[in-house]
Order: structure tokens, then sequence, then C-alpha cells
DNA sequence: CAGCAATATGTAAACGATTACATTTCTTAA
DNA sequence: TTAAGAAATGTAATCGTTTACATATTGCTG
């Protein structure tokens, strides 16, 4: 095991007493400029490091903030936490970052995880079962405050940060009608989750808005990765039930449809046109290019972050509050329709 | 803040010592079987738990292990990550995450924050600058095991997770070549990086032993990420000077070739054919599929974490070793010859 | 010159846990 | 009967840092 230099060391080095040392590193007001310098300088000479360890003891303060994601495989998450990391970074406090693999069970595994690691605070993106809502009333209750992002639960009151699902969602549709398709269905996604709620409440008010039906037929599950959307595409294909166009849950649904119509030698847009959600940088580099709502990944970690770290630094006293970010639909090839520009 | 029981508060409870507690949690064999179950009952009825920071203090250990990727935004370290945490997890040892940014100097930076929180140890991806060596021999001097994947140092003696870059070149040139392919490229990495260097060798090594010339016109620098891909295809299209195919360093580098090659009406495989490496879910959604090398990505994060493990807990009186993990090549339309299959 | 700030430093307790050593009581063998 | 050992528990130091309080020295005011 390593030796480090303690502040124990500067003081017997330099005759003084530990105290004295400690000040001078905190650099207080009460003691002497010159052994002040001196002591800087030793420290310097010694190459002393604080031991965060007995920092965190002796000030009963973990400096440490939990997070817990679905998963990170996707682009999404891995930017979010970017912006997470930035803040948390800049305000002195440690990430520990958990992935919860969309499972309940390891959530809750997780949760625990950072309670016994005396987080300050805790980031979660629920999983896409609905998670552990009685566990989260619990942990705040306890006095750890947490913060939701995303993917957030209606039943928790806390501090949340979203975009706008259900306007986006809307517009989303809105702009397949007035590119004139006639048939459009929804691939939505797990049924639990608040998000997708709201991007399906989204398409069927602007399909009601301009008077076209939605049954049973047109809302279609499928889930959160590719596999799911090629899976219910196949099955569209087989039953030749093909809408014109398709408003998907997010891009992986989307990649995984334009594979099934690829695979059955279907061409996009020409034949259904398809509009993603919260893309990446694969939307633009596919063939055709994926119009898709592009949502502010880096600013959500961030926001998500501030609102914690005002939760802690508050001690609960600030009211919560849900912050709103917007995003931006992002109009490519897929979702242009080649009959009408004709 | 919120109040945690500690060893105290069941001590005065009971009226014991705090040493007896202390004791009687650890399961010793000097405490009363009566008093022991006392004690654990009280601890339950408390919700005692201990205090981890206080423990590390104590132990003079962090159980703590430090992790430095260069990026997570592109899906291999995120994968290469859930292995980790898995082997991590089990060992009961948690897991401090940074990224580099692919800078030297952020490198450093979380080196320092690694060191800092006493990790028993670092894993650790280098920045495609070629990294620290310097400070690495320093960390490892001073008695924190490191151990390097995927991208290592070429002049540091630790241990290594790689996989066989060298070879696998050599085979998806050959596959190249094979499939009657004329006049093959290669878009290489980061000059700096041992990966980019191997991967280099094998893609000359298997023109040489084939006959076939390879000059400076046919390797072009192409770094990491799609963009450069798509600039530097761009360039050949405007020169003019085509290959029949290239075998591109990574992916993303492939992918931005892929773009410039439709912006520009070429058609993949049949103007030119193209090659991947460390493939990921995408290579199997975009049109066409991509040839590419498919990495163990999970098991190298496994390997990684437990060769650091092994050397932890032995106190580095276990010798180095560098194992290297078998990759696949999976062969997908954008590198079959079509004008050869007629 | 008494008395009181202001300045600079030291002493010791505290954070929560662990553990070497000391102490007490009880067995047991010679 | 007694010395030695086992069994169970307590005392106090320790990890590295912070800080309330005590102390000592100096300068300044009336």
């Amino acid at each position: 095991m390593k030796k480090y230099t303690t502040i124990k060391d500067i003081a017997r080095s330099l005759n003084v007493s530990t105290a004295t040392v400690s000040r001078a590193l905190a650099d207080r007001w009460d003691v002497n400029a010159e052994t002040k310098k001196m002591i800087l300088e030793e420290a310097k000479r010694l190459n002393y490091r604080p031991n965060p360890i007995a920092t965190r003891l002796q000030n009963k303060r973990s400096k440490t903030i939990g997070l817990v994601v679905p998963e990170f495989q996707s682009a999404f998450f891995p930017q979010v936490i970017a912006g997470i990391q930035k803040v948390v970074d800049e305000a002195g406090f440690q990430l520990l970052i958990t992935q919860s693999q969309e499972s309940n069970e390891i959530e809750a595994k997780n949760l625990c995880l950072l309670e016994d690691n005396m987080v300050e605070g805790i980031l979660i993106s629920i999983t896409r079962d609905g998670g552990n809502d009685d566990f989260y009333k619990q942990l705040i209750d306890s006095g750890i405050p947490m913060v939701f992002f995303n993917r957030v639960p209606t039943q928790v009151d806390a501090p949340k940060v979203v975009i706008d699902d259900y306007k986006l969602a809307f517009f989303a549709t809105e702009h397949l009608i007035y590119n004139g398709f006639k048939k459009i269905y929804h691939f939505q996604g797990p049924v639990n989750l608040s998000v997708a709620k709201e991007r399906k409440r989204g398409f069927i008010n602007a399909m009601k808005k301009h008077n076209k039906t939605v049954d049973d037929s047109s809302i279609i599950t499928a889930g959160v990765f590719s596999e799911k959307g090629y899976l219910a595409m196949q099955k569209l294909i087989i039953q030749s039930d093909l809408p014109d166009a398709i408003f998907c849950f997010n891009d992986p649904t989307a990649l995984g449809v334009l594979k099934a119509m690829k695979e059955a030698g279907l061409r996009c847009p020409e034949d259904v046109a398809l509009v993603g959600f919260s893309e990446t940088e694969i939307a633009q580099l596919i063939e055709p290019p994926l119009t898709s709502i592009k949502q502010p990944t880096y600013e959500i970690g961030e926001m998500a972050a501030r609102l914690l770290l005002e939760q802690i630094e508050s001690e609960g006293k600030v009211p919560y509050r849900t912050e709103s970010l917007t995003a931006k639909m992002n109009v490519r090839k897929s979702s242009i329709n080649t009959r009408l520009t004709k």
C-alpha cells in the first residue's frame, strides 16, 4: 500500500502543530503570512495531497452524487452523462455511475449501493418498466434529494428535467400530415413510460386535430430497441398492412423499421416515410437521412445536475420544479413526400 | 444532512463498548454468542449501516478502482464498461468513471483525481494522442497498479488487454484481395495510437504478401470520427483518385466515407467496397450492411478488470501479462465484389 | 502602565470504525 | 490449592483532517 504525505508529516518537519498546517492550507486569516508561506512550500516539497476520505469523514459529507441510468449502449445517455459530469466536477463533487439495465430489481440494488455510499443526492432516469416509486419516496423522505430526468415517474413529487415530448410528437405528426401522407401509424414505446405516453398522446391529438382516424391498428407497440422495430415492421409487411408514414418512438426503432423495409425491397420515403425521436449522429449518416427530434442531451444533463446541487445545498428548502427543455425537429429526406414535391 | 446510526449508538443503547459491537458485527470468535445476537438485533432495529468512509480511512483501502476512457459517445467503450462493472461489482469494489475526451491534459487531470481518491488501481484506454507515458510510470512506481486495454502505450511495462489488431487487419485486407479488388486503400487512424499502427502494419503486410504495391497515396490518415472519414473521402472524390476498396480504421470512419460516397452518387460496394473495424449494432442496420471486425467488447472489460484485481490482491507480486482476445470478421454486403459474383 | 484587542499558535476532541493491549472472570490441570 | 490459560469485554490509540477553545505574545489606548 502506498504511503501518502499527511498534514502530520508537514507539521513534524516544520515543528508546528497540525492545526496550524490545516489552517495554512485552508488559507485562513489567522495564520501568519510567513508561516503560511513556509507551510505551503513544505507541502509542495513533500508533494502533499489532502486525503479526501479523511476530509469527508470529518465534514460528514461524501461530496459524491449517484447516477442511475437504464443503459449506456445507445448514444443518448452517454451524452447526458457528459453534461452531468461537467457540472458535478465543477462543484467539486464526484459521480458514482450505475446502470439498471432496464430492470427494476437492479435499479433498486443500485439505489441501495448509492445509499450505502452516502451519496448526497441521486440523479435517475428510470427503467422502461416504470421503476420503484415507493423506494424513491422512501429515499427522499430519508433526506436524500433525487432529481429525475428524461424518464420520470408520474407519482413521485420531486424535481424533474424533461423535454416537451407531447408537443414535439404533435409537431412530428403534423409534419407528416402537412406532407400529404394519408395513412400514418405510430410505433409506440414501452407503455409504462411517461415519455412513451406523452409521445403517443401527441400523435393522437395531432391526428384528431386534422380529422384523421386513429384506431387500434394504427398504434403498434415496438419497445425501445431496433430489434423490436424490425420485428414489428416485418409483421406489417407480411400482413400487407402498410401505412405510408410511421412516427416512431425513437431512432433505434426507426432504424429497425428501415432494415425490415430494405429487406422487403421497400423504399423510404417513397413507400413508407419515417420520423424518429431523440436523434443521434447516425440519423444523418444513414440512407435516407432520418427526420428526428434532436434533444438537448448535454443540457439535460447539466440542468439535472444543477437542480440536484440546488437541492443539496439548500437542504431541501428550495421548492421542487420541473424544467422543460426545448427540443428541435430536424427534417430530412426520410419524411419528405416525393409525390407531393414532384 | 441525514443522520445515520453509528456503532456508538448501538453501544450506548446496549451498555457495551464500541469494541464489542465492532467485533460482533465483524463476526469474530471472541465475543459471546448471546451478546452477539443482542447486538445484531439492535443493529437491525436501529437500521445500522456501516459508514464506508470511516472504514476506508481506518483500513487505508478505498475499495475503489478508477477508469479512464477517451469518450463514451461511441458504442465501444460503454460495452467495455459494462463488462468492467460486472467484475468490479462482484469483487465488492466501486468504479469511478472518468472521460479524457481524447485530451492528454484532461487525462492527466483525471489520473490525479483518481489518485487523490485513493483508488487501489486504474483501468485505462489512452487518448488518441498517445497519452502520458511518464505519468503512468510514475503512478505504477508509486504503487498504484494500472491495466491498459484496447488503446495501450508501447513504452510502459504493465498488464494489457488487446485484440490481435495486426492479424485481423491482415485478414480484412486479404479478404478484399481475395474478392478481386485491385486498388485497395487504407484509411488509417491516429498515428500515435498503437492499434492504428498495428492495423496499418496488417494492411501493408497483407498487400505485400500478395505482391500489391503500397505507396503513400494508398494510406490516408482519417482519424477516429466519421467527420474525418467523410472529409477524406470527399477529397479523394474531387481528385478522382478512387480506389475500388477501402479498409477503414474503424466503423465511424467507414460511415463517414459512405456518406461522402452517397452524396457523390457512388455506390457501395459496386463503385467502392468498404471494410470497417470494431463494429457496433449500426454496421448491420445501414445500407449496405458493413463488413467489420467484431471485438469482444464485454470480455475485454471483464478481462481488464480481472487482471487489475489480480494485481491489487497480489500487491504487484504477480508478473505482468498481456492478454490478447480473439475478434471476428463479419463479412457483409459492403465488401462483396459484385463483378466477381456475376 | 493597566487593561484590552488583535494576532498567532497550540491542545485536544471530534468524525466512525478497527484493533492491540489490558483487564476481569472463570476453568482446569498439576 | 494454585498457577496458567481460555473466554469475554473494556480501554484507548489509530487512520487524516478540522475546529472550538485555550494560551501566549504583541501593540494600542486612556
